[in-house]
DNA sequence: TAGATTGTTAATCGATTAACAATC
DNA sequence: TAGATTGTTAATCGATTAACAATC
């Protein structure tokens, strides 16, 4: 094992997406329970209120370190602590959000937003008949001035709640005033650089995915 | 290969999610290509255009059957209309919409719904300001008139955009009334019987992945 | 101590990639 | 026919599951 001068950093093992998913799935888990008074949870019980298997759910932590104690389990509250700290989820994240029709408006309402630390400090739009209209207590920016803007906000993520045809314009101004990572709602392929993280999110793929299960259930059923 | 009595379908081989969750991209980059004239297109052009790898998508093809001619590549038209029969997107799909917020209202009246034979055909809600009221000239209906109207219509899909506590309860009810097929968009999981498949669509869950890499790549790049 | 439960290693499973014979 | 490109098989890669030694 010996390592090569050029790598100074011992590359950790890389985390599975699916791993990611999971802990915000175990977060919550751990959030329901400490309400209801639980102080310790063995990866048995994880299983039970998480719906995923005790050994994904000790496979996903080693990833991090080590979380719990032998024969005893996990501390709910530190656990928490230690999951959120790993998604940055303790420290407030400012978000760009481009697009302000219906799915942007939405989005920036969305509750629990705020409770996770996201914080939507910016609404952008290209609709003239937008800009200056306030939602949340926002104004509506041009978009064209996202450059600008960003050079204060410095934010590094972006939201993208715009038609196709508009995406990778959106994703390009936003790299280029330093967005990092993206959430895309455009049903589009974006073009990045590396260095910048993509997640997509389709409504239409999710209910194209769901309507060819509705017709596989019915032949079996049939 | 000898096939037991008691298995009367010869089981075709189970299709991976995420080659479903492809063909709704090749289906787009088929439209794109074709409202732009052009008629045949070879695996290496759709790597190109989708950004998925020529080898994935003839692989992803070759679950269904065969749709090109060696040598040659596929017909754009023909390509597309098979895609679209294979994820019923070429007849239209009721599909009941649970939640008439913020987020329920803007997915109601998202663009490219209609165009993918989706038809959203009734809308719940159990806030009693909201019933009555009209979103894209339906009316927004008590939840617990659910099964009654689904009687009529039929529906097999159902959307759920409510708060994660009411979430279960919209999903029994619609399933009771005969879905099959659940997007929820509710952030918790959710308990259905055999035979039902779910789609979840996290938006936080995405943050978070987000949010992680965010520091990754900023450690790496350090 | 004995029982419980972790973190990790090894075995399994499934999806992606590469290679190529078949064929237009 | 020769060149191009498919559909499929085999090789690779990565994630999940199972098993268990370490340890509280």
């Amino acid at each position: 094992m010996v390592q090569t001068p050029t790598e100074d950093t011992a590359a950790l093992p890389k985390v599975p997406t699916p791993t990611l998913e999971r802990l915000t799935t175990y977060l919550r888990c751990l959030v329901d329970l400490g309400a209801s008074g639980v102080r310790t949870i063995s990866s048995a019980q994880i299983e039970e209120h998480a719906g995923v298997s005790a050994a994904q759910f000790r496979k996903d932590l080693s990833y991090f370190g080590e979380f719990g104690k032998p024969g005893v389990g996990y501390q709910v509250g530190e656990l928490e602590n230690r999951i959120a700290r790993i998604l940055q989820l303790h420290k407030l994240q400012p978000i760009l959000l481009v697009g302000a029709g219906n799915l942007g408006s939405a989005l920036a309402s969305y509750p629990g937003l705020e409770e996770h630390k996201f914080h939507i400090v910016a609404l952008f739009d290209t609709d003239p008949e937008k800009i200056g209209k306030r939602v949340l207590g926002m104004d509506i920016i041009e978009f064209s001035r996202l450059g600008e803007i960003n050079e204060v906000l410095q934010a590094r993520i972006a939201i993208l709640a715009v038609p196709a045809s508009a995406a990778q314009a959106a994703a390009d101004s936003a790299i280029q005033s330093g967005v990092r990572a993206l959430l895309n709602f455009a049903p589009t392929p974006l073009k990045v650089p590396a260095g910048v993280v993509v997640r997509h999110v389709s409504f239409l793929q999710e209910l194209a995915v769901l309507s060819y299960h509705l017709t596989e259930t019915e032949k079996r059923g049939q």
